[in-house]
RNA sequence: CGCGGGGUGGAGCAGUCUGGCAGCUCGUCGGGCUCAUAACCCGAAGGUCGGAGGUUCAAAUCCUCCCCCCGCAA
């Protein structure tokens, strides 16, 4: 049986560790993930999907702050891999690290390379309005993303799916091509493809601010923010002193006629709308401060957001 | 022991500081008005105020403990 590392942390990559170590054809021989971060209210570390999935399979665990340091490619050598799979692992390999397995190692990233290379290309192929993308393997070289492409799979996106969704979909859909690529791979007949650099796109990390809405911006595009960016970090808006969350939305297309971020209609019979540089946005769910999220029109039968108040614009 | 907000009829909230009739915007049900209505008018039902204990003549409100939800930070 194949000898397999492999690397990943958070939700995206539990669907394909799990596929590798119930397919009866490989051995995991550990799982390197990050740290356990603090998390939650408590404040407590808490191990990552990936290490939790390692754990109920009987895998041992590896954590490192950083795996290029000489313990981790140490810890990587002795393991002896024939092959290592990384999938949202979140960090960088050295080439030290990548000529450590015989086969190379197979990265599953979640769009069609050679576009949406990157940390976080979920949420910006649903930013960006995209109707369909898919998940890609490939072999990780010392670039980001860029190494040679072997497998692919698409799929659409649904027009109201936010990126949590789509992240639930192409991790399972990422694991079935995973154990392809292998199995290929293995055999010696996988296809391996170079990205062509003249198609390639490349989008940072999210941040915080990225949520953040501009409301001259047309409404489509806010919409499409507003699924990107669920369930992190949330699209908002200041809103007076307040910091107003958005976490459903709907674009209209009937003209405003009123300053971008200016709330047109506001009761708990119609719902709420808002200006926006081209078009209406109706904003659906929403979530004030120490709140949780909730229907619009719920959260106005006891708030007043008075027609005229501006958006987008801290007191 | 990371910081903070919250739990009040079916929904969303006010009332708590300063103890004294269970309140607001809706929803529901019944009736009325209307060509008609999600509009308007009249009326009604619906609450162990998250739980337990304590203080008090009197507790949603003050004290103690517990449960649950949420924001920040990571």
């Amino acid at each position: 049986m194949m000898r397999v590392v492999f690397m990943g942390t958070p939700a995206f990559a539990e669907p394909s560790l799990r596929a590798l170590a119930e397919s009866g054809r490989y051995e995991v021989v550990g799982v390197v993930c990050q740290p356990d971060r603090p998390k939650g209210r408590s404040g407590k570390p808490q191990a990552c999907p990936a290490k939790q999935c390692a754990l109920s399979e009987g895998i041992p665990v590896y954590q490192f702050e950083r795996i290029r340091r000489p313990e981790g490619v140490q810890t990587l050598r002795s393991l002896a891999p024939d092959v290592c799979v990384t999938a949202a692992f979140g960090q960088i390999l050295s080439q030290e690290l990548l000529d450590i397995p015989r086969l190379g190692t197979v990265n599953v990233h979640a769009s069609l390379l050679p576009k949406y290379r990157g940390s976080a290309p979920i949420n910006w192929c649903i930013i960006n309005g995209e109707t369909e993308t898919g998940v890609t393997t490939m072999l990780t070289d010392k670039g980001m993303d860029t190494g040679d492409m072997l497998l692919s799979a698409r799929t659409p996106i649904g027009p109201d799916e936010t990126a949590g969704e789509l992240t639930q979909r192409l991790s399972v859909l990422g694991a079935q091509l995973l154990l392809q690529t292998l199995q290929q791979l293995e055999a010696g007949v996988c296809p391996r493809t170079p990205q062509n650099p003249d198609e390639a796109s490349y989008y940072p990390l999210l941040k915080k601010e990225t949520g953040l809405i501009d409301w001259t911006k047309p409404a489509r595009a806010i919409f499409n923010l507003v699924r990107g960016v669920d369930p992190w970090p949330g699209a908002y808006t200041p809103m007076g002193s307040e910091t107003l969350k958005v976490w459903k939305a709907a674009a209209h297309a009937q003209s405003a006629g009123a300053q971008p971020g200016t709330v047109l209609r506001s009761s708990a019979r119609e719902g709420l709308f808002v200006a926006t540089g081209d078009g209406v946005l109706e904003l659906l769910e929403i979530q004030a401060p120490g709140s949780r999220r909730m229907n619009a029109k719920d959260y106005l039968r006891g708030h007043a957001i008075p027609a005229g108040t501006l958006l987008g614009r801290a007191e």
